[in-house]
Order: structure tokens, then sequence, then C-alpha cells
DNA sequence: GAGTGGTCTAGACCACCTG
DNA sequence: AGGTGGTCTAGACCACTCG
């Protein structure tokens, strides 16, 4: 493994200090120059990794004042392709993830709503089912397809309530660096309303994602089921 | 009003050729060092613009390939702060704006997903109401309301099938910084399913905004109730 | 006026992809 | 090997906010 980036570097133990509460929402960060000093890097490095910490909307910049800390919101954020696919920045939530359906390797299914490439389709799938909990209520199931390429004993893996995201990184070195998705709201079927604990026919959120990774023809592909009932989903991105 | 930055108005010239199909989807643009060239400007320049077309999906970048122009989704797109709030790149399509609801100066609502701020409060809400339709097809209907500050004449603007927010950076050099939003889904009450004339019960997808803008204390908020029994929303952001 | 973030240059080296 | 994008430095000036 390489060095990591300064830049990273840098995002990651500010965002640290942030989410552990060293600042806190409202305050200002440091200035950059003051961290310039601190840090002992130049301008454009403290200002890539503050750039960061603004699209994860941990921080606002104002010209001529200064980085201020944002209060965490309410609700589900699906956030930052670095750390987790979905996190919650707020620590009165207790977030839980149960694995329904254990990996397993099998065929593509049809009906995804992105088309795999060809090198994915010619090796299998990966798939697993997984609810996630918000303070003891199911707030959606997750259903995620992984190509079966170098992923050795992946399936053999526990990956309760731990991050997916942070595992693929540790153990097979794959990061996300994009997605795109496409929402839109359905009636709940049974088999998806027994899910989620909800009537039948209650209107629910769904969400296809494609996860571009650092490895090339290498998508994870994502389909999602949320009961919007009492949580919003936030600043999906 | 000042100059415009280079990375901006590089970033405007580049999205043009590529949105008029100069570039076409697939195809690499010129490299970093050619549009240094060509642009005379430095490598920063040219990735701060480039960076922005990425942010808005127009094209990728791949180490050591090149920038390639990305092929333009079917769908509704919120894209970019910088032009439009929604935005086809797709000229198949055909995107009718009709305002049902002129502009009118009111109270602020009280069942705002986002609570205005007390100078905002304070001012009186220009409120207005539109319907998109994409090829004869009612996708969705729009409730913005605008902090009545500095907006003299607004409500005797004809806005139909314009671009408000053209007209905002036009007018009144209001333009779009950032924005957050929540998102879930609701089943459509009579009011909202005759506007987007589907079945009273159909579930829809509600979208509540807040767009923040250049000027200090004057956030724009828009109220969005999208059908998405045939389009989806694309890439929210 | 002092301090903050925003823009820009000039130049260097690294990591990745393709022939 | 040569070209591409990715990272980083050193230094400058501008625009904004606030006391």
């Amino acid at each position: 493994m390489l060095k990591e980036k300064k830049y990273k570097e840098l995002y990651r133990i500010l965002r640290t200090r942030i989410i552990k509460g060293e600042f806190i929402a409202g305050s200002i960060l440091p200035s950059e120059s003051e961290l310039r000093q601190a840090y002992e890097v130049t301008q454009p490095t403290i200002r890539h990794a503050l750039n960061l910490l603004v699209e994860e909307r941990l921080i606002k910049k104002h010209q001529g004042k200064g980085s201020i800390v944002q209060p965490r919101p309410l609700g589900i954020g699906i956030i930052s392709f670095e750390g987790h696919s979905v996190t919650s920045q707020n620590d009165d939530i207790n977030i839980q993830t149960k694995i329904i359906t254990p990996p397993s390797i099998g065929p593509w299914p049809r009906n995804l709503g992105f088309t795999p490439n060809d090198i994915e389709l010619q090796a299998e799938a990966i798939g697993l089912g997984r609810l996630r909990t918000l303070n003891a209520e199911t707030v959606f199931f997750e259903k995620l397809l992984i190509p079966n390429i170098q992923m050795d004993e992946f399936c053999r893996l526990n990956l309760d309530n731990i991050s997916l995201y942070d595992t693929l990184n540790s153990k097979y070195n794959i990061s996300i660096k994009n997605s795109e998705q496409k929402i839109w709201a359905i009636a709940a079927d049974r088999q998806v309303a027994k899910l989620l604990q909800i009537k039948t026919g209650s209107p629910i959120v769904r969400l296809e994602r494609r996860l571009e990774t650092n490895r090339t023809d290498f998508n994870i592909y994502s389909s999602l089921w949320a009961n919007t009932e009492n949580y919003m989903l936030y600043n999906i991105s």
C-alpha cells in the first residue's frame, strides 16, 4: 500500500476531530493559514482537504469569516464515498445492520436498475441482503450485488454490524470513487412490506445505485427500499 | 459586475461545447496540457474547470487516459447550481414549464420542510407554483418560496418556459451556491393527484429543498411533488 | 486595517495507461 | 517510452467580513 496522500490524511484527521466533538457545531475551524502551519502543508493542500469536508457537509466555508462546523442532521444521510455508504453523523441515533441474506454466489438478476458491463456479467455476482434499523425501526432493506472477481473468501466473512465498505477497503483494497442513482416512489409489495414492517401498499422510496470503484470494470450495484414514514432521506449523494 | 473568473469562464465554454455536441459521448476531451495552451491558463485552473464538469457528470476523468465525455441520461436530472435547477441534458426530451400560481407576496407557510431564518421570516415570501411536463406527461409540481427582500418587480415578470434561475441571476444577481434536501415517499392526495394527472393514493416522491444563495440570509425554498411512474429522478443533487 | 477564504501562476514530480 | 491526469510547493494578489 502506498503512502496516504497528504490532503486525504488531513481530511481524515480533521474529519475525526469534528466527529469526535473536538469542534462543536457552529464553531469555526482553525483558519487555513493556521492549519497550514500546524500540518506543514501549502494552501492548496489544505483547501483540497477542506473541500472534501464541505462536500460531506461537515463544514461550510464563508469568505472573510472562516470554516464553520455544521450541525449533523437527524435522518439518514448517504454520504461520503470515503467512509460508510450510510452514515449517521448524529450520535443520538442508533443504527443497526442485519444481514438477512448472507453473501452467496449466483447469476446476475435481470431486473437491475443499472446494467452491469460485459466483464462483470462474465463473472458471477455475489449477492447479499441486509436490513437497516434506526432506533429499532426498520428503515430500509438493501440488496447488494458485487462482481465475483478476485473476491476470495468474501462469502465467509461475517458482516453483521460492521461497515461493508470498510471491509472492502481493508481486505480487498476496493474503494468507492463515484456513484449514480435513480430514485422513484412505489407502493410496497407484500414481501417488502413484511421486511420493513409496514402495510402492503404503503408508499416507499426505491433507490437504485451503481457504485463505481477504483478497480476498472468493477461496480457495486445496490437496490434499496426505504420506509420514509418517520425518517426521511437526507442529502442523498 | 466583476470580471468572470477564469475557471468559470472555461467551465462555461467547455460545457457549451459539450452540450452543443462538439464533443460527442464517449470521445475524449483535449488533454489538460492542450487546453492549457489553447486557453492560456495553468494546470490548476484547467483542473478546477474540469472538476466542475465532473461534478455535473458531463465528463469522467481517468488517470492515464483522459477526460471522457459522458452520455446524457434519460430522466430528470436536478443538477448544476450554475445553470438550471432542473435540466434535461438529453435533447430528445421535451421539457415544458407552466406557471400555475403566478408569483404573489404573502406570509410564509408553516409546513415547510426547512425553517426560514429570522431575517427571512421578517420579510414576507414570494410564492409561486409551477408544473413541469416531460414529453407531454406531467412529472412534477413545485412550490417555490423566495424571501421578498430587494426583489422589486419580481411579481410582474413573465416566467413561463424560461429558467427561473437564469432570471434570478441576470436580473437580481442571485445565484445558487449550495442546497440541501429531504426526500420521502407519500401517497398523492386529491389535489396533487389532479395536478399530476394520476390516481389519488399513487405513490409519489416528495422533495423539500433549501437552496442557499450568494446573498447572506437569502435562501430559496422549494417543495416538490414528483410523479415517478414513467420517469425517475436521476442523480439528484 | 487585519484576517479570512478565493483565485491564479510557475514549476516540479508522481501514478497510471497505452503503444 | 511518452502522454495523461493526480499531487504538491512557493508565492502572489484579490474579495469579503468585521472590528
